[in-house]
RNA sequence: GGCAGGUUGCCCGAGUGGCCAAAGGGAGCAGACUGUAAAUCUGCCGGCUCAGCCUACGUUGGUUCGAACCCAACACCUGCCA
């Protein structure tokens, strides 16, 4: 049987790490306690710290013990981005979006058996923390002339770098070196981005309490141009369903590269080694079918969602892309698909009231529905031709919908080009009978 | 505190009085070709009641028939000096 290491090997989730040999003969003596941090940048986490969390069950999976850690602290100085200072957000609202990334880690690892997982929260050792003794027993192990040779640091001395951000590699590695002496901590891995606050932890360790301990990073997934993988039109892909649907969670896995797919189901998926052999497979004779994908699709869908966040988006992609007939939907059908897209809501006005209430026009549904941006953006999508609504090309702008237009009497599916999908309901229909 | 340089559209970046909604590049969007892939080609890419109008070049005020461009004050960033 493989060893946990030699598992993340083959997925492609080590980027880099520390003595691996060592680290193999650790990890085979028995259970290790494991951390990984996610810091709250946002109210929700995202598709990038997924990865993480998947690493984290593989090595739960193999008996470790993990320490899921959210950055209360750390949240509040901000780790520095190579291009800019980062803005400070009020303790409030730090201390907010630590319960929301709690609540959604969670998911992700067993709180039961041997190797039961256990949420933290930096805060609790550094919140009152005296500045002379961060100095003193944390400062003193940190020559500046080497934090000056970081990466990140290096490309912002130029423009600038406040000493709050200078200092947070000093608050990662004192996260380490506490779970270290609390739990007996003995690895920490993160995004290869982190690696250089995961190694200082490693070297706090060494030079402050004398011991050996390690890390690993996973590497940072790229499209087949080289460029980030996960960003989608509306941005980042966010796990809180709230702020990416699972109608668009799931389309962004769907419309995975070709080149690409194998490695992101690696990754991700659950499957073993001969079910995605056998996905490669499928992609190179019959890339059209597309099967690589849906399964990458399902696989984080449905570990992300529910299975039945997954049936609802693939019944909804099926009824949106292609031009079907979207009046042969029921109801209900047509109700879910709306509620998984970006929606208006629009009061149908009381023609006994304003007698000039009207059915929108192709603008104003695809500018409500939020297809497009700004009007302008619908009337340009309508002059390239690539604006639908209820799946039939536009043509007019100002073209006025017509009762039948309403699907079930209050829907309208806005469209612009392949993937971007809209919609807006009628609050209720006018009773056209009202002065007969 | 002093001196010097800087702040342009999503990002980078040109523009130093009218021809500027602002070159060029990147990102992005649409169309064609396809397979909800990639590559390629074409078009678009501040807003609107869209052959016109409005808002924009750090902020505020001024000079001028006219300002992204000139002047003043302020804010922020960078460097050098105290």
């Amino acid at each position: 049987m493989a060893s946990v290491l030699e598992e993340l090997r083959w997925r492609g989730l080590l980027a880099n790490s520390t003595d691996e040999a060592a680290l193999a003969a650790h990890l085979n003596a028995g259970p290790v306690t494991f951390y990984v941090g996610f810091d709250p940048t946002a109210p929700s986490i995202h598709f990038g710290n997924l990865v993480q969390l998947i690493v984290a069950r593989h090595l739960q999976r193999a008996g470790h013990r993990p320490l899921i850690l959210v950055g209360g602290s750390t949240g509040l100085i901000g780790d520095p981005k190579e291009s800019s200072e980062r803005i400070l957000n009020p303790k409030e609202v730090v201390a907010d979006w630590v319960e929301r990334i709690r609540a959604q880690v969670e998911r992700f690892v067993e709180f039961d058996g041997p190797a039961a997982a256990l949420v933290v929260n930096n805060l609790d050792w550094t919140g009152e923390l005296a500045t002379l003794d961060f100095l003193r027993d944390v400062g003193k192990h940190f020559p500046v002339n080497r934090m000056l040779g970081r990466d990140v640091v290096r490309s912002r001395l130029e423009d600038g770098i406040s000493y709050t951000e200078f200092s947070y590699v000093l608050l990662q590695a004192l996260d380490y070196r506490e779970l270290f002496r609390s739990f007996g901590c003995t690895l920490q891995f993160g995004g290869s981005d982190q690696w250089g606050n995961i190694t200082a932890g490693v070297e706090l360790i060494r030079r402050s309490e004398g011991a050996r301990v390690h890390a690993l990073a996973t590497p940072l997934l790229t499209k087949a141009d080289g460029s980030k993988f996960g960003k989608t039109e509306g941005g980042t892909v966010w796990l809180d369903p709230t702020m990416t649907s699972p109608y668009a969670f799931y389309q962004f896995f769907l419309q995975a590269e070709d080149a690409k797919v194998v490695e992101y189901l690696k990754v991700f998926s659950p499957r073993d080694r001969d079910a995605i052999d056998e996905l490669a497979r499928e992609t190179e004779l019959r890339p059209h079918l597309r099967l690589a994908q849906r399964a990458l699709a399902d696989d984080v869908t449905v570990l992300v969602h529910s299975q039945a966040e997954r049936d609802a988006a693939v019944a909804a992609g099926e009824a949106l892309f292609g031009n079907s007939d979207l009046r042969a939907l029921s109801e209900s059908t047509l109700r879910g698909i709306v509620s998984e897209l970006p929606h208006h809501l629009m009061p149908a006005g009381d023609p006994g009231a304003t007698d000039e209430w009207q059915l929108p026009t192709a603008l104003d549904v695809l500018s409500l529905s939020g297809v497009a941006a700004s009007r302008s953006e619908a009337r340009r999508a309508i002059e390239q031709g690539g604006a639908y609504l209820n799946n039939q090309r536009v043509s007019d702008p100002e073209a006025r919908l017509a009762p039948d237009d309403l699907l079930h009497g209050r829907y309208v599916i806005a469209r612009r080009g392949k993937r971007t999908v809209g919609a807006v309901t009628i609050d209720a229909r006018p009773t056209a009978s009202a002065t007969g």
